[in-house]
RNA sequence: GCGGUAUUGGUGAAGUGGUAACACGGUAGAUUGUGGCUCUAUUAUGCGUGGGUUCGAUUCCCACAUACCGCC
């Protein structure tokens, strides 16, 4: 399905743009930030939290859906909106690739599919191209993305070349069985650090004619010039009137840095697992409620936010919740964490329309302090 | 009153005549297409108190304190 993306405003001072595209869910504003729910649910949060968070895109796994409930199960459910009650947006379902990753060894990649090991059971499942779409399309996504393969790093030239030409070879298989009409298909740019291979990736995938194009591969452990230069390689060979989707993006600093770049979407699950180790981000840097010094901190964690949580809670009370082991705890560090990031995409969408990004980077890097 | 046994950090505890394991807890840190798991660093300048022996004692000896168990 195509989204009818459209780029409203180009700035004048980098590769950012503004845009939109379309769903049944209404009109949706780029740059955006989409939380991640794996299990079919952004950990902790109701889908009311999300709704006052101005979540919009949320993100769920094939993989992880696959093994738990079923796609069956989905399926008869109504699909993912249905099952899991979100609908206040598009969600998007990620392939499973990112799996192969974290979960498979090298071995057990081959040119039909990946060989799994259940991490729930240790039971050996195998994955292909055709498995992770037909699952995808059961489950009902808005947005599919192509089967690909996310390699560690650092690898070789070698093995990187290899594994971006099967990468292809997958995502055009993929391509043939999709068959949801209202369902739109991404194709994932793969080469890791090597620009020949972002270049080759970027320029066949395109060819394929996705409704989309994701940026995948990054954030695997390299370090940050490497991670803005993946980006760089892929970026001027990816269309003008496509949506441009880092995958598993979502350090504050990294994802305007990916806006200056030319990215639109971004998902990650840093707002909601920091959360779940009680931290939260704030405009001068990420905290750690667990510490002691906000034991008698009765302000919010920012003064000026606008969530749920910053609109009646105090730091002392969440520190409190943490070091009992409360579960409150992790839900309102997550409803902060997960509007921080939807508040942050929104100045960024601001400050392009002013044509102001850059100088939003410097001011927004200059206070974001790494503790 | 007499004998016996014990006393190590916030907790449970190991241990040795050469300067205090381990676990939990505490204090910090990591976390980027999610296992809430996990990982890393740090946390007793001191082994009930006071003496003695020794180059050196938490360890051996004596006394005392406290706790528990026997006996009158």
């Amino acid at each position: 399905m195509d989204l009818k993306f459209e780029v409203i405003k180009k700035s004048n001072e980098c590769n950012a743009r503004l845009g939109t595209f379309k769903t049944k869910y209404g009109t949706h504003k780029t740059p955006m930030f989409m939380p991640v729910g794996t299990q079919a649910t952004v950990k902790n949060v109701s889908v009311e939290d999300l709704k006052d968070a101005h979540a919009d895109v949320i993100l769920s796994n094939t993989y992880h859906l696959w093994l738990r409930p079923g796609e069956d199960i989905v399926n008869m459910a109504g699909g993912l909106h249905n099952f899991m009650n979100y609908h206040n947006g598009p969600i998007l379902t990620d392939c499973g690739g990112f799996q192969v990753f974290s979960l498979a060894k090298p071995k057990d990649i081959e040119e039909e599919g990946v060989t799994f090991k259940s991490h729930l059971d240790g039971k050996k499942l195998f994955l292909t191209p055709e498995k992770s779409i037909e699952i995808q399309n059961k489950l009902g996504s808005d947005i599919a993305m192509s089967f690909d393969e996310c390699p560690p790093y650092p690898v070789t030239h070698e093995y990187m070349k290899n594994s971006v030409e099967r990468t292809l070879r997958w995502a055009k298989r993929g391509k043939k069985v999709h068959s949801n009409k209202g369902q739109a298909l991404f194709g994932i740019v793969q080469g890791g650090e090597f620009e020949d291979l972002r270049k080759w990736s970027a320029e066949e995938t395109v060819k394929l004619d996705f409704d989309g194009y994701s940026i995948g591969g990054v954030s695997v452990g390299e370090d940050n010039e490497t991670k803005y230069k993946m980006i760089d390689y892929a970026i001027p060979y990816l269309p003008e009137n496509k949506v441009r989707y880092l995958m598993g993006v979502g350090d504050p600093v990294d994802i305007i840095e990916g806006v200056i770049r030319g990215v639109d979407i971004f998902d990650c699950v840093l707002p909601t697992r920091l959360a779940r180790h009680a931290n939260a981000f704030t405009r001068t840097g990420k905290i750690n409620l667990r510490n002691k010094k906000y034991s008698d901190d009765f302000t919010p964690i920012e003064e000026n936010c606008d969530c749920y949580t910053c609109k009646g809670y105090t730091k002392a009370y969440i520190r409190h919740l943490v070091v009992c082991d409360e579960m409150l705890a992790a839900r309102l560090l997550s409803i902060h964490n997960i509007r921080f990031l939807t508040k942050l995409v929104e100045d960024i969408r601001e400050s392009i329309k002013n044509d102001t990004l850059i100088s939003f980077r410097n001011d927004f890097v200059s206070k974001y302090k790494k503790n």
